[in-house]
RNA sequence: AAAGCAAGCCGUCUUAUCGCUGCUCUGCUCCGGCAGAGGAGAGGAAAGUCCGGGCAACACAGAGCAUCGUACUUCCUAACGGGAAGGCAUUCUGGCAACGGAAUGACAGAUAGUGCCACAGAAAAUUACCGCCUUUGUAAUGAGUACUGAUUAAUGCAUAAUGACUACCUAAAAAUAUUCAUUUAUCAUUCUUUAUUAUUCAUUAUAAAAGUAAGGGUGAAAAGGUGCGGUAAGAGCGCACCGCCUGGCUGGCGACAGGCAGGGCAUAGGUAAACCUUACGAGUUGAAAGACCAAAUAGGCUGGCAUAGCAAUGGUUAGUGAUUAAUAAAUAAUGAGUAGUCAUUAAUGUUUCUUCAUUAGUCAUUGCUAAAGGGCUGCUCGCUCUUGGCCAGCGGGUAGGUUGAUGGAGUGCAGCUGUGAAGCUGUGCCUAGAUAAAUGAUAAGACCUUUUGCAAAAAAGGACAGAACCCGGCUUACAGGCUUGCUUUUUAU
RNA sequence: GGCCUCAUAGUUCAAUGGAUAGAAUAGAAGUUUCCUAAACUUUUGAUAUGGGUUCGAUUCCCGUUGAGGCUA
């Protein structure tokens, strides 16, 4: 497992994404937010003195049905988020300490338009940094 | 060639880099996976979830009722509300017509019953009302006839009066008769006008009775339609044609069509996407169904150890009592003896032993109970707090995982059967399988569309839309392109 | 994923298959007032949408669109 501490991967397998029902109640109840157009962002910190460090956030992504009626915007969307997230993961992950990694991330679509993916890449990066102040 | 319509088909492509999800192979592995290579990875509607089926769990003797759905016929199909071929109706259209063509149709039943049909209208379904017609009564008006009265005029073998003549008689006269005249009066007839009465006819009004359903401004819809006859007036009352109903016949598997005979038209208005009737069909719930594996945790269950209580049995220990036997010392008595001392006895004491009883403890076994301690009030009940352990096994089961779950009512071609939907045979081909949910992002190019532009070129854009167990349909959305057929127009030969 | 309900003026609601689709409130204009408020008068709907049944549809039936709810 630590040999995968490599961050100049680009790779996004599936260790890496939240797929818990659970974990994603809990980060929805209980998780702290960011808000930075046009995204939100939903944090959870790691459990204080948990044994194992992972060496990444899981990630989950999220676009409202209400905004984009059609599944191939939601998807569209989604698919462009998580391509942003992962070629910027390793300039993302540098940027905040290891032991202060969140434990959870939910990044989830606000505005009610499609945005292309260079100000996509921009925001995410924004709003990644608005996270590091606040933690 | 262009345009329109219809049917069918296709529905962007290529390369590079970085990724995502399965599959196969190889290697490594701490057996969880990891790495490398190869190859695969959204649709014609994947959508809506409107029908139908497979599959699964549960339910279920059978039948009926209820509820829901379907509704011209025959066929296709696993099944269907889908499709095919037909029938009928409506609309449009070609044609003089016969006869076609196209589109649409929830297209069973209103002659089983119930309900509703606003406004208008006589009436919305029983027929009633008005009206028409006939008869009768009454009234009015008009006409005719008759009677009566009045009136006017005319007429008269009428009457009367007067006069004359004649006859008779006579003195004369009167009277009588005849004839004539007169015109007065009366009467009669006719006519004019008028009145009354009666009657007849007509009209009107009114009342009653009978007939009738042709007509009655309306309305979406008015009790078979048109014509002729017929009638008091009318009426299928009769007849012709059309429509309707009934029953045979012929053709068709059938829906139905054709024709014949009869009924004379009624229990016949519309509405069943009003209730309903008839026939047929439907058990309920959906893959987040269901099946399997299974951490952690937890007053699940079982066993063992431990704990607490109760009861019983047995063993053991101790105490007490009784009993039996033994017994040293002390005490008492007796004897020997001055005494010490010695001996004997004692229903006395002590100790030990046997047996029995009882009490207490402990142990074991068995059975039962789980509780115990504290607080609230002294007790009971009740409430509440603390403790309620350790080990092993088992069961259900959470997180999680596996499965269900992707090759099938599949499809291209050919042949055969069938009008066709479709079926059969042969042969070839295909292969998404995710699970907070992959199938992408970026860059470059090609293709297409739009805008600007003479052009070159530039800019913007690439339709509708994303599998979620699978399949058959239906519906809806859709830039653009291709093929075929039909129609129209133009050009050329 | 599956199932159910609803849609009427700007807003909140009403309506038996029967016709000009009402009520309250808001908005606009006017009257009143020195001005405002209040009061009074007038005005504002293709009944979500496309078809069908019916003489006639907000109502009945079918399709489409949108909104809301239930289930796990």
């Amino acid at each position: 497992m630590e040999t995968t501490q490599d961050f100049s991967s680009q790779k996004f397998p599936k260790q890496e994404r939240l797929t818990s029902k659970k974990t994603i109640e809990e980060l929805f109840s209980k998780g702290s937010s960011v808000f930075v157009y046009p995204f939100r962002l939903l944090y959870l910190p790691k459990p204080f003195g948990s044994s194992h460090l992972p060496s990444h956030p899981q990630v989950l992504f999220s676009v409202s049905k209400k905004h984009f009626k059609k599944a191939v915007d939601r998807n569209l969307i989604k698919r462009r988020m998580r391509e942003a997230y992962r070629l910027n993961k390793r300039e993302l992950l540098q940027a905040i300490p290891t032991h202060q990694l969140p434990a959870s991330v939910a990044l989830i679509y606000i505005a009610k338009e499609k945005i292309d993916f260079a100000t996509l890449q921009k925001k995410l990066k924004t709003i990644w940094l608005r996270l590091v102040n606040n933690a």
